[in-house]
DNA sequence: GCAATGATTCGATAATTCTGGAATTATCGA
DNA sequence: TCGATAATTCCAGAATTATCGAATCATTGC
């Protein structure tokens, strides 16, 4: 993932209703959820809702299938993932040892 | 790290200058870069630079270190984990699978 | 075709963030 | 103490982003 990619993708979530849109949609699942029920969670007028989810499609943080009426949303975890990967990168180098105490075959310390 | 602490941080990075200049400490290693060569590196004014990086303080990204009238700045690794942690989780919620390729221990499939 | 429903776009205002010159603070060396 | 250097704060204008009502588009069922 390039730094411009990278930077809209930082941009989409550091902001308090898409972060916590976002979520919503991970905890869902591969199902997602409809913009409708993130509504519901979000508890905002669809309006502000379609100008943030545009954000995170720019970004290619989710993804969406029209089913009817009804627009199902759901994470894109393949591109979440590139973007830990860049933070991974470009936060551990020169400094490996302190940046990968998450990976599963260390123990998690402290 | 809490939501709000995570928001915080990314908003600190989701910004040009701002995610150049960590990149540039990232890159620097333990050792950083005083304020006055992290701004002949990206070429902003003084004041244009420290409002980046009070921000960038603020989200507890960097630390720094006075030694004389010259201020080193370095990145806060740990800090960053613990960013990259709350996303991996906050990602990886219900469908871990798909968000792990990046571990040593495991193939990266498709 | 028409009414209803789910979602989007438009457009205007409010709020926030970015930028950078000028003034200020801190430290050093002579 | 003075002058120079490193960095910061102050503050105001510019630019961007967020918010959301109203209008519109898309789809369904009748």
């Amino acid at each position: 993932m390039d730094t411009l990619t990278a930077l809209e993708a930082l941009k989409s979530l550091a902001q308090e209703s898409r972060l916590s849109a976002f979520r919503w949609l991970v905890q869902a699942g591969p199902e997602g959820l409809s913009v409708g029920e993130l509504r519901e969670r979000l508890d905002i007028p669809p309006a502000t809702l379609s100008a943030h989810l545009n954000q995170l499609r720019g970004a290619g943080l989710v993804l969406d299938q029209r089913a009817g009426r009804v627009i199902r949303v759901r994470a894109d975890y393949q591109r979440m993932n590139q973007l830990i990967q860049f933070l991974t990168e470009n936060c551990c180098a020169g400094a490996a040892a302190s940046c990968l105490p998450i990976a599963p075959n260390q123990e998690k310390k402290s």
